[in-house]
DNA sequence: AGGTGTGAAACGCTTCACAGCG
DNA sequence: CGCTGTGAAGCGTTTCACACCT
């Protein structure tokens, strides 16, 4: 058996697919499955077989021959290595996404991550009430979150204030953050950075229309 | 000099990267730049410089030595390998994500994708008024996209009828999909499918903020 | 039999280094 | 001199094939 790579930086691809695993995993133990074979499983991901096995064979055994792996132990065992066993703070900014994004909201409450506080730039915004939260004004991140800890963020407002707000939000001690603004973010080193741009994703869709 | 590849299937990591650099461009043309160096390049995009002219030098020689790129041009090229020179028909489902993604809609009318028609599954919302579409039944896909031509489509409605539609838009004429649906969707060969799952995003930046 | 764990081979992608051109 | 275009080297990832377990 491989010694667990606990501590060694893992490569974003394989975290990535962790994710994706997890997320499979919900679904089959929501369609009432015990155990999947790597098979099953990378027939739903859209992978090989043989790179789910190794991806997990990374941290351990996790599975049985002639079995599979077992969903519960190995839902739990992904969680682990996501870091997603430890409650953790996510601060919103952009309450329109909050509010059409409650189904993913629910799903992050389920993997230990609560929300902080939702704030927005619009003054029509702010005041109302969404989701059970709030809405404050992005003028008062510094101080609403003094002392609350959160270690990611949402970006979800367009325009160049996104910038000058994803700094306040690296000081305020996020180390990851999901940009949905459509600007380039220059950030410390030490801060992860995922962006999803919806014009630029439909863009790169348009070539395989025609391959 | 090297023939230009029109025809043999590019690699999805160079698609995706030929639309960050149109970005770019853009927004360097839109900074009053007339030319680039491909380091420049490299660095809004945040690679390196070396794949940034290899990838380019795929489809011909578009630089000049000691000048760098000219942005115009260079705008023109990508537009036309990523085929957005010709006029396409998208149809959007789910008028909330709709609502919420104006600017991202605003630039994809500058590359040439026009919006067909804006579905929802949600009564509430069947009969409004956004962004000068009048949001049509989902139910009514068939009829109203029937000759219309539609070369790709955004799924944006959360739960179980994503799948569904999913199909219909398919038979549609749709030869990708952008599914923001969460769903993991099932679709025929030929059809492209890129899934952008904001819970899964954020799961997966967990990871990064302890490491 | 059926499915995992894993070295080794195969593959694709990125970086390097430099010739060549403006 | 500065920057592009490009073969070759280097690196990381995926697939293959099979020993091993239940």
């Amino acid at each position: 058996m491989q010694a667990a790579d606990r501590g060694g930086r893992m490569p974003d691809r394989v975290v990535n697919r962790l994710r994706w695993y997890l997320t499979a995993l919900d679904s089959f133990a929501a369609d009432g499955f015990e155990s999947v074979s790597s098979w099953q499983l990378a027939e739903r991901v859209g992978i090989g077989a043989a790179l789910i096995r190794k991806d997990l064979s990374r941290f351990g055994e996790f599975g049985t021959p002639s079995y599979g792996y077992k969903i519960e132990f190995l839902r739990e065992r992904i969680q682990g290595i996501l870091c997603l066993d430890t409650p953790r703070k996510v601060a919103w900014v952009g309450s329109c996404a909050f509010r059409h994004n409650a189904a993913a909201i629910g799903r992050l409450a389920e993997h230990n991550c609560k929300l902080a506080a939702v704030f927005d730039t619009d003054a029509n915004e702010i005041g109302a009430e969404v989701g059970g939260f709030r809405v404050l004004s992005a003028d008062s991140i510094r101080d609403t979150l003094a002392g609350a800890g959160i270690s990611a963020a949402v970006l979800a407002v367009g325009g160049s204030p996104a910038h000058e707000i994803a700094r306040v939000l690296v000081d305020m001690g996020a180390r990851a953050i999901l940009n949905l603004s459509g600007e380039f973010l220059v950030l410390p080193e030490h801060v992860k950075v995922a962006s999803v741009d919806l014009a630029g994703e439909l863009l790169e869709l348009c070539y395989y229309c025609q391959h």
